[in-house]
This record gives structure tokens, C-alpha cells and sequence, in this order.
DNA sequence: GGTAGGATAAGCT
DNA sequence: GCTTATCCTACCA
């Protein structure tokens, strides 16, 4: 049995850490019970000069004070009145920078993530962050958690993607739209939504 | 197949 | 007041 990521490994650019985090396994225990599914899509906020990060001119706030806590931390949000998003923070102390994790191939605890869910189709337990959340039964109690410690883990690849990325612009934000930040594993079906077609990696929306 | 609209709350201007 | 790193349902094709 190996070790989880250690803090050193979220102590990079952003962009390097959400590359690297394609194919690591995110594994929550939440009163005893093991849930953990394989990191598929990410997308990177890169620092204060980012835009459509939460941590943008170094703006703090009781919401993002995680963000600003160092490499290897878990920020966990709140947004739109009913979903919880998942970041794991890579910016040193006071470096607001951190990667958010968009979905997940479901690998441990699908009867529980199917319960949480309130779903049996196995695709939508974990495509897309407020799903993923749900299914993990991550909320704001898991803010600010060390990402090596018994209720958060992340692990190293089992099995690395084969192919290079899909790159393409971020989702859902306004600022920033065409900046190239989010990352996923090209030919997976558990992304939150389908693969550019062309073949080109090209963008869309 | 696709998309429009609503739910709901914290933070910002 | 307005925006937001979303999801679900309803409706239309």
C-alpha cells in the first residue's frame, strides 16, 4: 500500500499540479465509510492575477481564506445556493492558486454514492464538481482539511491516462473565458460533458 | 437530441 | 441589487 500525495506534490504551478492529478484517486471517509473515484477533468485558477479565481488581487474572504492556507489543503465552496465545489489549493501560504477537481470515474462506495445521489445511473454520480461533492459527501465541513489525512485522501495513479489531455477553456465563467485551464482525460465517459468532436482538441461554447 | 429557466445564498459593487 | 468555478426539470425538436 503506498502513501497519499504528500503537500510537497500541490507545491507547483497549478497548471503542472492539474495535469498530474488526472488519473489520482480522491477517497473521502465520512463516518467510517469509504468513498473514491478516479480524477478525470480538473480545471487550474492559476493565482491572483487569474481572473475567474476566487483568490483574484489577493482578495480574502471568509469563503476563500483556505485558498490562501498552502499547497496539499482542501478548499471547499459553497455556490449557487446548493453545491459544494472541491479544490485542492497548490499556492504556497498566502498564494491564492488551486485546482478544481470537475469529475471523477466512480472506483469505491457506488452503492453509497448512488444513495447520496439519489441516481442508479452510474454516470452521473460523479460528472461535474457539485456531483462529485455530493456523491464524496464533501460539504464545507471538509474545508480547509489537510489532503493526506483520514477523512481526505488523495492517492497517486493506479493506472495513468495513456493519451495527453484534452485541453480546453474553463466552465462556466465569465472573466478569463478562453484561457486553456481545464484538463481531461481524453476518452473518458465519466467527464461532465462530452468531448469536443474533431478530433482537434478544439474548444467549444 | 438540445436548451431555457428556476432554486438558493454568499460576496461584491 | 447583481453575479456566480451548478444541477435538475420541463419542454421542444
Amino acid at each position: 500500500m503506498g502513501a497519499a500525495l504528500p503537500a510537497g506534490f500541490f507545491a507547483r504551478d497549478a497548471v503542472r499540479v492539474a495535469r498530474a492529478l488526472l488519473g489520482c484517486v480522491l477517497e473521502t471517509r465520512v463516518r467510517g465509510v469509504v468513498t473514491a473515484g478516479r480524477i478525470v477533468e480538473v480545471e487550474a485558477y492559476v493565482g491572483p492575477h487569474d481572473p475567474a479565481a476566487h483568490g483574484f488581487r489577493n482578495r480574502r474572504s471568509a469563503r476563500n481564506a483556505s485558498m490562501f492556507r498552502g499547497p496539499g489543503i482542501a478548499y471547499v465552496y459553497f455556490i449557487y445556493g446548493m453545491h459544494w465545489c472541491f479544490n485542492a489549493v497548490t499556492g504556497r501560504e498566502g498564494v491564492p492558486a488551486a485546482v478544481l477537481v470537475r469529475a471523477l470515474e466512480p472506483v469505491a462506495g457506488l452503492a453509497t454514492m448512488r444513495r447520496r445521489r439519489h441516481t442508479d445511473d452510474d454516470r452521473l454520480l460523479c460528472a461535474g464538481p457539485g456531483r462529485l461533492c455530493q456523491a464524496l459527501g464533501i460539504t464545507g465541513a471538509m474545508d480547509g482539511l489537510r489532503l493526506d489525512g483520514p477523512r481526505l485522501r488523495i492517492w497517486p495513479p493506479a493506472r495513468a491516462p495513456v493519451r495527453s489531455p484534452v485541453v480546453t477553456s474553463r466552465i462556466g465563467i465569465t472573466r478569463a473565458a478562453d484561457w486553456p485551464l481545464r484538463f481531461a482525460e481524453a476518452g473518458s465517459r465519466w467527464t461532465s460533458r462530452p468531448e469536443p468532436q474533431g478530433g482537434s482538441g478544439r474548444d467549444r461554447k
